[in-house]
DNA sequence: TTATATGTGTTAAGCGATTGACACAAAATG
DNA sequence: CATTTTGTGTCAATCGCTTAACACATATAA
């Protein structure tokens, strides 16, 4: 392949000044210009991303790490994570680490041999120590910030109050709330918190709570424990769902099971994944930001790239998004 | 960031014979390896890829460039791609096309910038001469292969035939045949050729075809277009959906028109993406085997960095998943 | 007419590794 | 004892690009 030496060669100019081409740097004529993109053109010229990365100490690399990839939740993500790293000229280094800590420690190491840019961290949570000094920041993308530098997530707290709102509004007086994640300190957790302590001043309604282990984010599988919960309180008439992937397939579960959504019980998920508007009927859910999310986590490496200070928390309104599960009036018309 | 020349210092030794122990190149004593361990400890060193790539003049990186990332097909393509090159030591690079030809060339000069071990390419078809002499593979995955290197897809004509059979079998009279994508020559073609060949051997059955136009690969909403398929041909009682994504809107949408799944009518999908199991009932379809694709596709790419011959085209063959949306016995047991 | 701004070239060092040539031990082998 | 194998060190070049220092033009402004 051609290398800055073949271009200068071709246009009759130095290394230096091509150099300074590329880089926008000192004063650079019209002419001079034309004739280096001549000859990159004529060489098909490509720089050499490793060399200048090396020279520069930091590449235009971001790393991501998440648990799942096929996860829609995940992918979503993913999708608005590469369309701002794009925007910003970075590139996407990927990584799953399928839940493991083994495989996220072994990953971040991998990103410091990158010299990425920096490293977005939607996944599980690295301990104590492991992520300070780096080089490059560490951003939580809904999770707790641990020793990341800074986060970014979204109101998870008001999230389970809309929900709970929703679900009460409607006429539901027999709650469930099902957590996606049984482990302490995690955004659902929180969202739980928000929604019993909307329930708690509806002393007319009652709600019973349910864990889903959080393995099920590779596989995504929760019917064996969605039919156990379901055994157990087979009379809700209102569901808080922890994630749309759980309030997707609760529905497909209670109809297989005759019971009717909304007529019979409502269903609120969250996140708001394009799937829950592929269902029949659509589900209300909990709308996250993440297109603004992960812009923000992408304009946070840039910043800090460029030697700026960066927020260590930032966090975005959820909304409610009515559709068909909770609302009889949805169902009928699109 | 401690550097091998660190690294050399802390041990003692020169950083000759580390590069040995870390290249496992020519003799060293154990006392030695356990020296530069202990340093490598000590100092967190890790090893400069940039550097290294550029001596070695490749990287361990692999490009991927998908059109849609949020699409639980192309999730699925890269969880297992990611999941293969892991296994062989490679990270991937990921890239959304968004189905934008200027899009796709602008990553595949970047992923040249960046020296990639390999591409494999799961979106549209970069024009002639575009691909050719990167100095990397180009792997194409279910895609046409016109100027990539190499081509890993899967049995698609059969995959038409055996849908055809499968909604034959169950008694259907009155098909229709959605195809995905529009285009010539793309996967989905050969599918509707197996299609309807094997409807052409049964004259008792009748097909009419529809399509979709590919810009859905992004937004994943078929809904307007299936709508309009089924007011024109509101009786038929098989249908074979070019994707699973769109047989899942087709029930959806056929939930809301009253139409029973699969008593009135029997749908057929093709993908076997996860959420082809969670709707109600689940989905009939054709599975292609994209595990072994993926990993086929990484072995291709890692062959060619060690400089072995790789083969130009691998075909997989698919095959039926039979559920609840052609065989009403499958509603009723999970 | 000085100064200052603008445009270009040369040179050399550095980024952090790899790699090969060569030298020189000590240990194992014949 | 001579030879080969094993283990390590030194040195220098290379990968392709960045960047600073310095020199030398010409053009423009004060």
């Amino acid at each position: 392949m051609a290398t800055l030496k073949d271009v200068a060669r071709e246009a009759g100019l130095s290394v230096g000044t091509v150099s300074r081409v590329l880089n926008n740097r000192g004063y650079i004529s019209e002419e001079t210009r034309q004739r280096v993109s001549a000859a990159m053109e004529q060489l098909h010229y490509q720089p050499n991303a490793m060399a200048r990365s090396l020279s520069k100490r930091s590449s235009s690399m971001i790393g991501v790490i998440v648990p799942s990839i096929s996860h829609p939740y995940f992918a979503k993500v993913l999708s608005c994570l590469e369309s701002a790293a794009h925007e910003e000229n970075y590139q996407l280094l990927l990584f799953c680490s399928q839940g493991k800590v083994s495989r996220e420690e072994e990953y971040v190491r991998v990103c410091s041999s990158n010299r990425v840019a920096g490293l977005v961290l939607c996944s599980g949570s690295v301990k104590t120590g492991k992520l300070r000094n780096f080089g490059f920041p560490v951003v939580a993308f809904e999770r707790h910030l641990n020793e990341a530098d800074a986060g970014v997530e979204c109101n998870n707290y008001e999230g389970g109050e809309l929900a709970a709102r929703e679900l009460i509004r409607a006429g539901c007086r027999k709650l469930m709330c099902i957590s996606g994640i049984g482990e302490v300190s995690m955004p659902a957790d929180v969202r739980r918190e928000g929604f019993l302590d909307v329930c708690r001043t509806h002393p007319e309604v009652e709600v019973q709570e349910f864990f889903c282990s959080p393995e099920h984010l590779e596989d995504l599988n929760y019917f064996p424990e969605l039919k156990r919960f379901l055994d157990e309180d087979p009379d809700a008439d209102g569901i808080f769902a922890g994630s749309d992937m759980i309030g997707i397939q609760l529905m497909s579960e209670l109809g297989r099971r005759g019971r009717r959504v909304p007529q019979d019980v409502r269903i609120v998920g969250y996140d708001d994944v394009n799937l829950a508007q592929m269902t029949n009927p659509q589900l209300t859910t909990i709308r996250q930001p993440v297109e603004e999310m992960a812009r923000e986590c992408i304009r946070i490496i840039v910043k800090a790239a460029g030697g700026q200070s960066i927020p260590s928390r930032t966090m975005f309104p959820v909304s409610l998004e009515r559709r068909g599960s909770t609302e009889l009036a949805d169902c009928i018309i699109k």
